[in-house]
DNA sequence: TGCTCCTATTTTAACGCTAAAATCGCGACG
DNA sequence: CGTCGCGATTTTAGCGTTAAAATAGGAGCA
């Protein structure tokens, strides 16, 4: 590897002269400067970032971790990395391991300090975990769980945003709604908030809430979805609604729907949550509701920038707010 | 920030018993190693990677560099992911700018120095680009395009997918099939390549190529994808098969063709490439052409992991065989 | 008692960089 | 002609860690 002192052998000056000629801290003379720089470009050097980020105390670099990198991750990324980056810091991605056991690890406080600042998604981490998280980095948490109130935290309305989208079928006239990929637990995470907001509706509604209804997926994916849904149609359960608790869940109930010849939404109306990309694009287009990634984004990163500037004060729960887009799996959506 | 020294002193101990407590390397007194643990306990001490890396020559981690965070790289991502933690190293995403003038500063040689190896996304980026980068660290170029030949590389066979898909709807009996998102371009790139195979098909099947079915779009979203359609179906262009240079561009197209009350495969058959997760679930089921994500992840890391090992010799350049997933968008699937 | 040989621990030095202080060289000025 | 001033350049020191060499403190043995 080339360093600065080959460098400055080269040139026949100091390391120092080097640094100032790279870095602009110090005027150095214009043949000093020149020959200086003709040496860096015969050698090929480039700086040792790692170096400096020792020197410096600082790396100037933020890290967004997440479970996995792909759906909604992969979405609310890219609406992160333009922000830090208007700061003129770099946005890095790293992921948690799938297995719990090494999520910790993954996650492990010595790696923090690599970074100026951790967007951490908590998604698949139980609080407890998080509890052992103890440091002076700036970490704003991400996503649909409790967390342990010292910690700042940027998450969706889940309850408001999963009524919006059930009264809107009941409205439209459905009266069975399934509540897929929900649970009845009482501990506030993303599938009972959602949950919640679909009793609400019924409530507010004057319906009545039937357990029944609440149909738990083993995995978030839409394989899974698809196999759960068909399993529901096939038992003889009668429903004309679908409150799916994520986009993805919402895709593989298309998918079942369709294996089974329902029409959506003449016999089946259809929401998700999330507002992927795709679900515009599925016919008849999936009703959905925006989590407005940008606005969390925009959020979480002020909050992280505030942070890393060295604000102090009282830890931050935002909830940041929600709307419905409708579409054509929902009566009256184009 | 709390040290190493801070944990001697605390500990009574220097530094250097610190480290080996806690890397195992020199054996310690199990009463030394008492006091240095409860220090480290107590202080919340945890190491300092920087320093750590500088010290060491190496970091222990990968970087995986994408154009964007979302879908085709999303899924690469998390394939690629397990393989470098299988080798005891961290993977870590970055992301080029979307922007050309930015791309070559986001992979600033600098920063690659960072890593101990890299996997280098090239969509999008230029040859001429890629020339200037000069670097004794491991790279493998990830993608569809021609890059400088000293540069280990690994690419989908694009030219035989898109021949095969083609081949497929024409035995299923199309005979006008757009190639909607590939280019006329001589360029050895994803969309010529496909553009290629598109064109082999038809020869093979002694069927003449009509260089109006090559539908070139402005930008790879689905978004457009669908507006283009929209604008072919309606010059009134006859015809009966679309190949999709990409899944994204085929998601574009249901849309355009459930817009235009169009069906799939009755009317028009259609099939991609990419085979994302989601041409599984979009009824009737993309047809479309598997690139084999596993077995790419899967040479690009053997191939970096072999560099990083010292390994010498000219460079690799790969070429990843691709399949076709048959499915309801064309006659005959499922 | 004196000496060797281990084992436990410390000292030294370096990874590559840069902030701050020190030094050098030279023209200007009293 | 000595010295002050000032820009250009170098020296010093240290960021936090760890490999390698050095040292201290006993146990074992003649």
């Amino acid at each position: 590897m080339v360093t600065m002192s080959d460098v400055a052998r080269e040139a026949g000056v100091s390391v120092m002269t080097v640094s100032n000629v790279l870095n602009e801290r110090l005027p150095v003379g214009a043949p000093t400067r020149a020959r200086v720089l003709a040496a860096v470009e015969s050698l090929g050097y480039e700086v040792n970032l790692t170096a400096r980020h020792l020197r410096a105390g600082r790396t100037d670099t933020v890290a967004l971790i997440v479970p996995s990198f792909h759906d909604y991750f992969g979405e609310v990324a890219d609406e992160i990395a333009p922000l830090v980056e208007a700061h003129g810091r770099h946005l890095v991605l790293e992921r948690t391991s799938a297995s719990p056991e090494h999520e910790l690890e993954a996650v492990s406080v010595a790696r923090l300090q690599l970074y100026d600042g951790v967007l951490l998604s908590v998604a698949g981490m139980d609080p407890e975990q998080l509890g052992r998280v103890r440091t002076s980095k700036p970490i704003v948490l991400l996503g649909e769980r409790d967390v342990p109130p010292h910690f700042d935290h940027v998450r969706l309305a889940n309850e408001e945003g999963a009524r919006l989208a059930t009264a809107h079928m009941i409205e439209r006239g459905s009266r069975r709604i399934l509540a897929l990929g929900c649970t009845l637990d009482r501990a506030h995470m993303m599938t009972s908030d959602r949950r919640a907001g679909w009793e609400s509706a019924h409530r507010e509604a004057g319906l009545p809430v039937d357990e029944r209804y609440v149909v738990p997926i083993a995995t978030y994916s839409s394989h899974t979805a698809r196999t759960t849904l068909l399993d529901v149609i096939d038992s003889g359960l009668p429903f004309d609604g679908i409150f799916a608790a994520t986009d993805v869940i919402a895709l593989g109930a298309v998918a079942a729907l369709a294996d089974r010849g329902l029409r959506v939404p003449d016999d089946v109306q259809l929401a998700g949550f999330d507002n992927l990309e795709v679900s515009s694009f599925v016919p008849p287009g999936i009703t959905s509701v925006d989590p407005n990634h940008r606005g969390v984004a925009q959020h979480a990163v002020g909050l992280l920038h505030r942070r890393m500037a060295g604000a102090v004060g009282p830890a931050e729960h935002v909830v940041a707010p929600v709307s419905l887009v409708v579409r054509g799996s929902t009566r009256g959506g184009r």
